[in-house]
DNA sequence: CATGAATGAGTGTTCATTCAT
DNA sequence: GATGAATGAACACTCATTCAT
């Protein structure tokens, strides 16, 4: 079957790096052997080589993915004006992700990836732009609300944009744990939280 | 020929699970050979296996130990009254940890046991043991200082400790991605926080 | 859709050939993989499955090519009168080709081949082959020098073929091992013995 | 069975470089396998990488075995007086090993490495180094051999030297392609050269 | 005739585990 | 109890060859 188009060589693509997910998912990385992909993709073995270098090679393109992924979301809720509205949005479209039952090996994939990102520096260096850029957003729309006074004076932008990052980490982690956590009590409880952190201070007057 | 005393046989386990503890942190459990915890455990491979059964054991035993830790850890700051003093002696224990540079191989290796979990149903069964109860406690304390007025009542106790386990470990994860993570900015955050939700309502009068 | 001219065919075997060839030279016959035949050839593996049965048979085709070239060698200098002549005009074709410096690809796919003729049969059988005639050449010329008195009586003419034969190969391998072999020293040193050899015996008396 | 003496772990090695050696010569180093290796040696995939790094590395070390056998060979012609009853023990000593059938194998391999050399660098030093010593010893003596009038003064020592050599590895290819090579005929010619060519020259006259 | 993606048996190598000493 | 050489199933990956287009 030569001389194929470049949909076809796409779609094998894709074919193999959504069994390698499935895999990964179901069993991590290192206990999923290429021979699992191949079953798991309907391929065979040297078609998978045709592809990717290595198993190694899969599990980068998985990371790579997932970075895409949440780049995207990241600049369909950053544009628009307004750091709160921005803000809103953000934890809408991340928490969001989470309430969709279908996105659980997305998810598993993930926590699969911050472990290996500790004694992997390729991934390592994807996890980490991943989180940097949000953060760094996070961080910025802090800066401009206590600008503005939406935000009390003495927090720390960069501390509080990791708390955001955590909330959502930590969400993620004990929703792979346990598929019935209840997220929407969770946004709530976060709601809570920001309105608490935007309510003007308690000695405020407004005249 | 064998008759040693007990001691001997604590010391030799502890030597082994602290090589272990070593290896995984560096690179992982499925990663580390049995030919790594050999070496670097200074013993024989028979010798590992007359106190564990296997590598899967070893693993097991290293999530126990994290197991018993925290629990003690939970249990010293539960001990005595004020819901809030207990909140407050919880994150101060908890995060305390996180402040010290050589327990960077205790948190590397949670990590990874939190991606084991995700297909491993031991490792899961331990690591889901060691959430639940301080998600209990930290609940429980929670609507206790909803009924004493000292939070608001439109919070669902559960996501509460939900957030507050979360808080813990997103910090985890990124101390572990980046040691240079200001750990006491982001503890200072989660301070203003808890003043905020701790604060009487803004519209609330008090005569 | 086929039918083409002949001409375009010994082009393509041609190409192929010469390419396998520089494949050869370079890291033998087993370590040169089909791609790299594809890939020096600028052909597809297709088409080259066309030309030949496989890869084995691109192994033949050049032992055969080898073979004929030496044969024409070998005709060409059989030609012509005087087995003395006829052995000088042998060496001088034989030997010539080692001045040539373009020739090291035949030379190294030659050594390759003798190794290769150990467990190939139908090598084997190429290369004895190869070997054969002209030791059987050099056996009749020097049983006809003998006879002339041009040699001395008692020395084995078939023995003596194995050594020119030998005293060939043997600087083939040397020149492949180092190409800064002093062929033209080495020829010198064979015409001493050729011309030692055919000296009259040293208490021989002619009246 | 551990703590096992020196003996063992040496008498474990030669088995293995006795099976591999066998294999080597039955079917090349790159058709041999591992598996056939391991089946020869009546030892499992992992005991051999317990003595060797890889198939590689016993190549290298078939390759050094050899070198170390013809050193000692050479080590042992060379001892004693008289340039020229050290050629002829040369001579001796490694024609005599031709002789041997028994030693097939060995010569076979030497073939093999001959071939290889072309594109092993290891292999080549080895090979080279191998040819070396010989050549140079042999330079030597011709040299002294000339020095006292018993070879002709116009003959380049070292050309001749390559000469010796060649006659012994062309020797060695013809009798590995065909056993029934007649092996003392071939010394007997050799023999007759080297009377030849130190016979004093025919116009010499002696008072 | 040409293409090159696909095949899958086979490769060299690893590594958790065992057990004779 | 300790040793470490031995085991062998399993692994990631290769490559000669095929065949639909």
């Amino acid at each position: 079957m030569p001389k194929v188009d470049q949909k076809h060589l796409d779609a094998r693509r894709k074919q193999i790096l959504d069994a390698a997910r499935r895999c990964f998912a179901r069993i991590g990385f290192q206990l999923t052997t290429m021979q699992d992909v191949i079953r798991e993709s309907d391929l065979s073995a040297g078609a998978i080589y045709n592809y990717f270098a290595g198993k190694n090679d899969i599990v980068l393109a998985i990371a790579h993915e997932r970075h895409i992924r949440e780049d995207k979301l990241l600049s369909r809720a950053a544009e628009g004006p307004g750091s709160d509205a921005i803000l809103e949005r953000l934890a809408a479209e991340f928490f969001g992700t989470l309430l969709d039952k279908k996105r659980v090996d997305e998810r598993r994939v993930s926590v699969q990836l911050w472990a290996e990102a500790l004694h992997n520096d390729e991934i390592r260096k994807s996890v980490l732009e991943g989180i940097e850029k949000p953060r760094r957003l996070v961080a910025t729309l802090v800066t401009e609300m206590k600008a503005r006074g939406m935000l009390p004076k003495d927090v720390s932008a960069d501390a509080m944009a990791r708390v955001v990052v955590a909330l959502f980490q930590g969400l993620v982690l004990q929703l792979c744990w346990d598929e019935k956590v209840d997220v929407k009590a969770y946004i709530g409880a976060i709601d809570l939280i920001r309105r608490k952190l935007m309510a003007p201070e308690p000695g405020t007057r407004r005249p």
